[in-house]
DNA sequence: GATGAATGAGGATTCATTCAT
DNA sequence: CATGAATGAATCCTCATTCAT
């Protein structure tokens, strides 16, 4: 507690608690819509249950966010597309091999999206752009694009280095994106994925490094072999 | 006996036109409810456009089958679960190495399954199992274990046979499922995955031969490396 | 009754009950959401006591009209704007003198259209149309332009004719119609119009011949007179 | 003594600033509100933008007046009914001619209440009557009744006088009203009346100085005629 | 069997009104 | 006095399911 609140309790530092919620609400309710948009998908989550969740009535909600829609998109915009800007700046600030920097990037994006609940949001893209056309073009926009950029400008920084090998880039952002996509899945999808009748336990962090390890391997330079994998050396 | 082989033998005498038609009722349903519940995802298809679709009236529909969820089963067994007998005696009778046992299973998968409509309800199933817990369930049993008994039976013939060498199966079913599962999001997904601003053009068997052989090539028993992949040797 | 009625009595002739009432639902409900639409303005009104009205369930309302801007057009083609082809063809056909025209019509438009439910269309225009900008562009070109047309020609016949003076047409559609609007809103505004403190009698018929005869006395073509009414001879 | 006159009387010594703020709060509502209901409607306005427009807080507006209802009652009383004694004595006061006094009635109607905002509340009226008695009683008691003994004292005075025919009055003060009606309703109702194809354009005053001369050449005394007007010479 | 009319629970959104600050 | 956050009843519309014909 505060040295100045003690001191003045006339007018006190903590706001009053009427504005200390209406400070917090917004932010209430979008961990909230994350939780349930996550849990059950866009459209078979309800307002009112959001708004429950956040401890509101259904009308407060509509008080923050004009319709469920923008809900959404402020969800996204809070937990991943606000993010970029910060991942760009830590891409162009970084001085290591661009391995290690691949190495980074994938063990940052687990610890600080992949293993939230926010990365629920890419599930769910999947199955709701179909129906919310709107949705997926602002998705795309927000998030796809710049994801995939900051993949390539990484792989691109390994080839200019003389670190990778020339890369077909169609072919290289979705092998930096598969095994993410596909983790994300596969911790969110028991249901659908996994067999239950065994404990299926994939260590997230095991899986990521060996992926990643194998996609260094193959981009990185190294003198001519004799047995080409197939006519696909490079991914 | 499964309920597609029902609604499919034929019966030995030609039927008239009107006979003709009511045997073949359900299986248009099936058709049309796959068609859309790939296209929408089933809680946002409807029952009556299942039906529109089938040409028959709503009614027709819940003659047939008792309910939606009801539906989407027997579209599950008659399109995937239903087939598996089938793959597993392929297996038992499959009599070259297990190498080329997985690349033809993968390949085979991929013209029968991964690159049909059906395909598109694993997708779905991503999305709504949280929502329909008894489908989940079902999914489960009938698709789930199945396919996952299927390929741990190919991974321990390997083992077995001295051709790979030994896989904890818990990352070893995965690692294969993986880039089919991938695929198939990758391919049902454009909105969802694709920077659309690149016309990313990703051939599926191209993506398909890279990641088996990658998987082999994990697999492959081989002589003692001097550089262990950090302590991941067998994927 | 025809005689296949009588020899054929498998296939009954009347509809069965549940057809009969499909055939008259929309009538019915058109029915009910003139009333209620008339009695409460179109958002005031509710689309579920339409349907009670109707003595139907909400859905029901919504199987046989789009939207509730749906169901208001459906009942102003209904009621007024598929009745103007009737009304030009007995223009076409009329073969009297033009003042008789015009008394015959604004006769026939009481006895149809002033008197009926149907005018308290008119009046809850005045109100909505601001709030519903399609169903006041509709009004327009489905009633509004067609009325104008009516009367203008009405006019113009007795222009082109030698009966009635050169009017300015922009003023004569609206004289004319100034007292048929007038005079539903008088009978369908008692709480906003009339001092209920007497008990104002106005007969509507009365007032329409005091009108019509005072417009044709305008209208109609005389000697010069000494004394031009302040300059506005012909309305 | 009426609401307005509260709230619009001066305090003698010029009030502070913050002060002459509060006193102006209610006169900024009503105006704000009388704008957005002729606007929209009633019903279609909504009391944070009365409030909005005023530049106060929703919750201001119910410190002034206790509901929506109570605010409108206040803005009729301030725009209409509370100007009946400023114009009765001006009756009072009147010399010339009851014909000049019809016409100078109707000109400053047009001036003070026809051309201004306040002339929307008339048509309001006409169709929220019906879902607001309580608004519909009060405007009776404030309005109707006022206007209907205003001008019936009017024609009175000229037949008493010996100008105007004998009236049936339950026609007189219509056929006085009407005109004056029936242009509220053409100025603020173009969408539903209008046919805006041609580009109609009343010009209001003309209007007026035609209506009232019909009027009172109806109304005037004069040697019997030889062709009287099927039994209605007095309107 | 087949139909499709009817139902009504359910969900997004609005807005007058209250009340803690 | 003034604020504006919060409420929840009210309203349009959808759709799985039923059932009379």
């Amino acid at each position: 507690m505060s040295l100045s609140k003690l001191l003045c309790s006339a007018k006190p530092a903590t706001p009053a608690k009427h504005e200390r919620r209406k400070k917090a609400r917004p932010g209430e309710l979008l961990a909230a819509a994350l939780d349930l948009f996550v849990e059950k998908g866009f459209a078979a989550s309800t307002a009112e249950e959001v708004a429950r969740r956040a401890g509101v009535s259904k009308g407060t909600l509509f008080l923050y966010f004009a319709s469920k829609e923008e809900l959404f998109k402020a969800v996204v915009r809070e937990n991943i597309s606000g993010r970029f800007s910060e991942w760009n700046a830590e891409f162009d600030s970084f001085e290591g091999s661009t391995p290690d920097m691949l190495r980074y990037c994938m063990k940052m994006w687990w610890e600080r999206l992949g293993n939230s609940k926010a990365s629920g949001i890419t599930k769910l893209m999947l199955s709701e752009a179909e129906n919310f056309p709107e949705l997926a073009a602002f998705y795309q926009h927000e998030v796809i694009q710049p994801a995939h950029n900051l993949i390539r400008r990484i792989l691109q920084r390994g080839v200019d280095r003389g670190e990778f090998v020339p890369i077909d880039m169609k072919y290289g952002v979705y092998t930096v994106l598969a095994p993410m996509l596909f983790l994300q899945i596969l911790m969110r999808s028991k249901a659908a994925c996994f067999d239950d009748s065994e404990a299926s336990q994939v260590v997230p962090e095991e899986f990521l490094a060996v992926q990643v390890q194998t996609i260094l391997d193959g981009l990185r330079v190294r003198p001519p072999s004799p047995t080409p994998t197939q006519g696909h050396p490079s991914l």
